[in-house]
DNA sequence: TCTAGATATATCGAGACGATATATCTTCCT
DNA sequence: AGGAAGATATATCGTCTCGATATATCTAGA
């Protein structure tokens, strides 16, 4: 079987709860968002996908005339999840504008690539303070399942070094004069 | 002007000196690509806008029958540089199949678990040491311009440190004991 | 009652990626 | 000298992905 990264992402969320497109869309940006997101163009084309190819199975949960399809996961979809899992991880990207800018200013003065650098602080430190906020909740919400929390304190950590490392390089570039007159 | 970030990308590239199309392709496989890819399909089409907006000029470098356009940086291509690195960065963004794969790993066996952990660790300590590796022809290649080699020491430190957060997860795995029969 | 916002599905255009087609040039081995 | 392999150079294609948006219903509260 041959799906794409996002499809096992759908197999995961679908696989501890039936869960409608909408619902996973929500799963999603409050977990995996930070290394791995889906939208609905290709949540709702891979629902049909997966449920064509059985490793999922729709379940009509219409309230009135809201129509609704929850998803849940089939034997042969837990299967395929496994053997997914079990197999070594290869896609690992990154996009980093900052670093980018970082990257260039060669053509500025110091002082003002300085201004990229604590951008950069700030948008990580707020963003470690978002994700440590999420800790409690997610300790909570399944104390079985200690791998989700676990990635949460990883990304927590993660943006933390990445904030440290801003304000390094930041005290770098404000005193360059040492290292040059010592030699 | 409102361009795309590869956009940048390309006339960061040939503000240094003037490259062809390929040569910009060279020069970010061999540079920017951890943090900023660009592919053919995204470089031709840019050089030929960046051309016609006039913040790039194509010199002809064709050697008999071997036909090469080489791009300059213009005056008004400097001036939008400028204003692109002053502004602060956006994007920032990560796909991390790994981390992907230990989210779901509940309905594995811890010590399967382990394996992604393992896998992460040596790709990561690998990447560490191959960008390690650049860090001497890189310091001579633009003594003059640090902020490259800045970036370059900052991937080696960042995936070192990945590495070492993967071996931490790792030993947290296999003795799970100690936690739970404490309080 | 009205409105705002949440729930739910679906689709569109723009952009990006990876692979590949085509062609020429250089290098190096036999 | 011949020939293969690989580097240089430009271009394009299909697929995937993203973000935004269209449509419609339901819920909560002013």
């Amino acid at each position: 079987m041959d799906l794409s990264a996002t499809a096992y992402v759908i197999l995961g969320m679908v696989s501890r709860e039936p869960r409608s497109g909408y619902e996973i869309k929500a799963a999603v940006d409050g977990t995996t968002r930070f290394f791995w997101a889906a939208s609905y163009g290709q949540i709702y084309p891979e629902l049909k996908r997966l449920s064509e190819a059985g490793l999922i199975e729709g379940v009509d949960a219409s309230q009135g005339d809201r129509k609704r399809t929850r998803y849940a996961i089939t034997a042969d979809g837990t299967a395929e999840l496994k053997d997914w899992l079990r197999r070594p991880p290869e896609t690992a990207e990154m996009r980093e504008e900052g670093l980018l800018k970082l990257f260039f200013s060669g053509v500025l003065k110091p002082a003002e690539a300085v201004e990229t650098l604590r951008t950069m602080r700030q948008r990580r430190l707020e963003l470690a303070r978002r994700l440590r906020s999420l800790e409690p909740e997610r300790a909570e919400a399944a104390p079985e399942d200690s791998y989700p929390l676990m990635v949460l304190r990883g990304g927590v950590e993660f943006n933390e070094w990445f904030a440290d490392w801003c304000e390094r390089m930041e005290a770098q570039l404000l005193e360059p004069a040492i290292e040059e007159g010592s030699s």
